[in-house]
DNA sequence: ACATTAATTGTGT
DNA sequence: ACACAATTAATGT
């Protein structure tokens, strides 16, 4: 598929004929599989990467190489740590691993900022998906502050199934641990429990999620 | 088809 | 959190 075609499926707010063109000219499409990074910490950010399939997962580590999980990112979306980054000329303060072999499309930042100047439709795009971000990461900041465990868990399905678009969820206990910063014995007797309510319904690498109201 | 092994999940302390 | 049991999936024969 030509790559104005692809840019106007997965990012309709870009479709400005003339943004269109130069993107056609600069842009170049990257394919990164399962388990290796798009970025990592410390690297020279060149590119701004638009997803446009599969699924990438955006953590940031602390001084003991503790993964914290920051946000997911589908199709359709761009990486705001990732503009800022290009924005300030520093190096990248995340890493981005590939869970769903990703296509993207890469944006040189040498030709951003030009874009940021001429094309309104470029700067609302950029700013829209900082917005998005700052959004969904203060509601994660919430509720690791606020909610107990089992209130989180819960969200965490709700949210995951949401993004992906399915009632059945793959990985192992320890995965969604994980992401949840705490341990896998935890996750799997809340997971336990949420069966026994019929709202789930577990088997080895698969949660189906009946209904979690 | 069966046995072996590894990984995941469940449970008591 | 840890240790161990039980279950399930993957692999070899």
């Amino acid at each position: 598929m030509s790559l104005i075609k692809t840019i106007k499926n997965n990012f309709p707010v870009l479709s400005e004929p003339d943004l269109l063109q130069e993107m056609e000219k600069y842009c170049v499409y990257r394919n990164v599989q399962e388990g290796d990074n798009l970025i990592d910490i410390g690297d020279e950010v060149l590119f701004i990467p638009l997803i446009t399939q599969g699924t990438v997962k955006l953590v940031r580590e602390d001084d003991y190489g503790n993964e914290l999980l920051l946000y997911y990112l589908n199709s359709g979306e761009t990486c705001a740590s990732i503009l800022t980054c290009c924005m300030s000329k520093t190096l990248s303060e995340v890493k981005a691993c590939v869970l769903d072999e990703v296509i993207a499309i890469m944006v040189p930042i040498r030709i951003m900022d030009d874009w940021m100047r001429k094309y309104a439709t470029w700067r609302n795009f950029v700013m829209l998906s900082y917005r998005q971000r700052m959004e969904q990461l203060l509601t994660t900041i919430d509720n690791i502050a606020f909610l107990k465990m089992d209130e989180r868990l819960v969200q965490y399905l709700q949210k995951r199934s949401q993004e992906l678009q399915t009632k059945i969820l793959l990985g192992t206990h320890q995965e969604i641990a994980d992401d949840l910063h705490t341990s896998r014995e935890v996750v799997s007797r809340l997971l336990k429990q949420l069966e026994r309510l019929g709202k789930i319904k577990l088997s080895r690498n698969k949660i189906e999620i009946i209904s979690l109201v």
